[in-house]
DNA sequence: TTCGTCATGTAATGGGTTACATGATTAC
DNA sequence: GTAATCATGTAACCCATTACATGACGAA
């Protein structure tokens, strides 16, 4: 997820890990900001692999390679950006229409990259998840039928709260797939166009 | 969190740890199953610390001591029973009312056993919670009116979704405070009764 | 010159998950 | 008898957080 994130972020623009954070604060948001303590060693890992390069703002031609030097003691800014492999790999990513696509975890980001997802990848994607909250609801709305005389007013308010706030989303994500189709058609024949922005 | 959601439901009545389970997902639900991989250690611990004791169901005299046997082999059931330390525990859990008591991951254990707690803990936590959630709020709409018009419909889509939600869930808590207040006013004067049920 | 923010990182820790291993009980 | 579900537990792992340590740079 992070990983995606990252490689989505730097495929905009090359920056630093900090201002990587406030970035994924911003387009991720809503929840928690993250953590350096998990950003940096993510930087690490994915520079190990080669698919993002770290370079040095003072003498741009420096770019550092994957052993790069441990920076501790005198420490210069870095500036990510994504290598051939980098963007490889998240257009590999992006073509993926998995299970794991839809569920909570992922589905966020996944969106959030929509704007550079082939139609069809969306189109599984957010039918995926419709039927992964609709799920959820039916065995949130069927539990509290069960149990709704038994229980205390906040249990149950809890729950109903719960089972309104899915019931949106459903609804949110059949508008998502309505206009999608609509799109669609008006392409005709192709569905690897993204769609006009409409707003 | 986990701690007290189990103190929570075995002071409503002993049971063993698979149904346990089923309890917490049918009430804190919406989201995922507990694993047994974090229920079972919980409990052994909890047992260790005395709030809770195992008592075999063949011979309910027999109750096994922190110390108990470690039952591998031929296993039987264990029903988990508060002991008065662990009653304590929950009542103690059950008045604190700091800034943790309204953020994500404990808040929906707070609410679930309101019915439990006093009005004015109550009041103090949706209170706390309303407050932090506008706060998301306002900085999600600051986001959001400043990248408006640089971002594409999917990014814009999900965020004001996002916002949509967390608007609900502020109507919701003030909704939840102003029946608090009704009926601290009906009840006059005390502030420790639980509303009678209303719904 | 000192404070706030920008900036990069590591180490310890925590709270959960998955996968595994085992066995009892019930329904067909 | 055999499959499903009830039932208990451990071990390895994952991914993130907090706390810590360090230092540069601009503004008051």
């Amino acid at each position: 997820m992070l990983e995606m994130a990252i490689l989505g972020l730097l495929n905009e623009a090359p920056m630093h890990g900090y201002e990587l954070r406030k970035r994924v604060l911003a387009v991720f948001g809503g929840f928690r900001a993250l953590s350096y303590g998990s950003l940096y060693p993510a930087l690490k890992r994915m520079r190990e692999q080669g698919w993002i390069c770290g370079q040095d703002p003072d003498d741009a031609s420096r770019v550092l390679p994957a052993d790069a030097p441990p920076l501790t003691g005198k420490r210069g800014k870095v500036v990510y950006a994504l290598t051939a492999e980098g963007k490889e790999r998240f257009q590999e990513l992006l073509t993926e229409g998995g299970p794991e696509a839809w569920e909570d975890e992922r589905f966020g980001v996944r969106f959030a990259f929509f704007a550079q997802t082939d139609a069809d990848v969306r189109m599984r994607i957010l039918e995926g998840r419709r039927r992964r909250v609709e799920e959820r609801r039916d065995g949130l709305r069927s539990s509290l039928a069960r149990t709704r005389q038994r229980v205390d007013r906040y249990t149950l308010e809890l729950q109903s709260h719960g089972l309104d706030s899915i019931d949106r989303e459903v609804r949110w994500l059949s508008e998502l797939i309505d206009h999608e189709t609509v799109d669609r058609r008006q392409i005709d024949g192709t569905n690897s166009q993204p769609p006009k922005s409409t707003t």
